[in-house]
DNA sequence: GCTTGACCTGTGTCTTAGGCACAGGTCTAA
DNA sequence: TTAGACCTGTGCCTAAGACACAGGTCAAGC
């Protein structure tokens, strides 16, 4: 199989592909004509790569779950410690999103009904400069 | 006034101030020791940069903010303009993270009363390989 | 004047997870 | 054999700074 091939097969790019298999995650044979070929057991892992990616799973703590792995030993613990430390950054950057959104949307509003203003010389922007957040009671 | 001076007044860092410098968004004179001297104006700008990053400008868009004020124009329009953009796409970010949130909790509780398993050949870890969302009813 | 040490400087490299450009190779049809 | 379509690997680019590092500056002490 061959990156583009291997790439639709599983509904990715053949960039992604050729990403995973510079940081040696996926490891093809050589090909007569110097192309990469890739077996089934790449499929699979191939597989495993998009499913832990889809999940939140960074490529780097993809790539520590396959070394333990294929040092035969069961992966489940480091999965579950990984997964929770990830949940975790998301659920801060969940935190810090629904802030700015909140803050974004308020502006936009509140800037709706704002004159413009020409800059002056310690003034970019009044909508910016003055932005005022409502505060939630 | 010097990097570290400037950025620790206005609570930032000197790299941060050093990085919209290399960008030209801050113009600093040079001092005989070939340090980067910042004016009075230079803080405000830099005053104006921080409060438009907290609210979600990217730093390309504040750059033509300032682009556009330098001409003597008004900056109000374009500021609306793309507060709206990204709006747009913190909400999309917003809205991916609350399926991903989700999706990894759901993971994590599914996964604590679950046992771990030594990897096979077409199995590198069941936890990921097997994890079924549950729908929402 | 000289030295020590603390602090500061600019420059260059690194980060994520691929996307994109490009020069050249391969393969099929004519 | 040649044209054209498609494919390949390599290398550079992204955002917004963080970090490392070799060297410069400055005040205190001798």
């Amino acid at each position: 199989m061959k990156v583009t091939e291997l790439a639709k097969s599983l509904g990715t790019t053949a960039d992604t592909v050729r990403y995973y298999t510079r940081l040696g995650l996926l490891k093809p044979a050589k090909s007569v004509n110097g192309y990469k070929s890739y077996s089934n057991k790449e499929v699979s892992r191939l597989k495993f790569i998009l499913s832990a990616r889809n999940l939140g799973f960074a490529v780097a703590d993809i790539k520590q779950i396959l070394n333990e792995s294929e040092d035969g030993k069961s992966a489940c613990p480091l999965v579950r410690s990984l997964i929770k430390e990830r949940l975790e950054e998301t659920e801060k950057q969940f935190q810090a999103m629904l802030a700015l959104r909140g803050k974004m949307s308020s502006a936009l509003s509140q800037w709706e009904e704002m004159e413009d203003k020409a800059p002056t010389a310690n003034m970019v922007c009044h909508l910016i400069e003055n932005f005022e957040q409502i505060k939630k009671a």
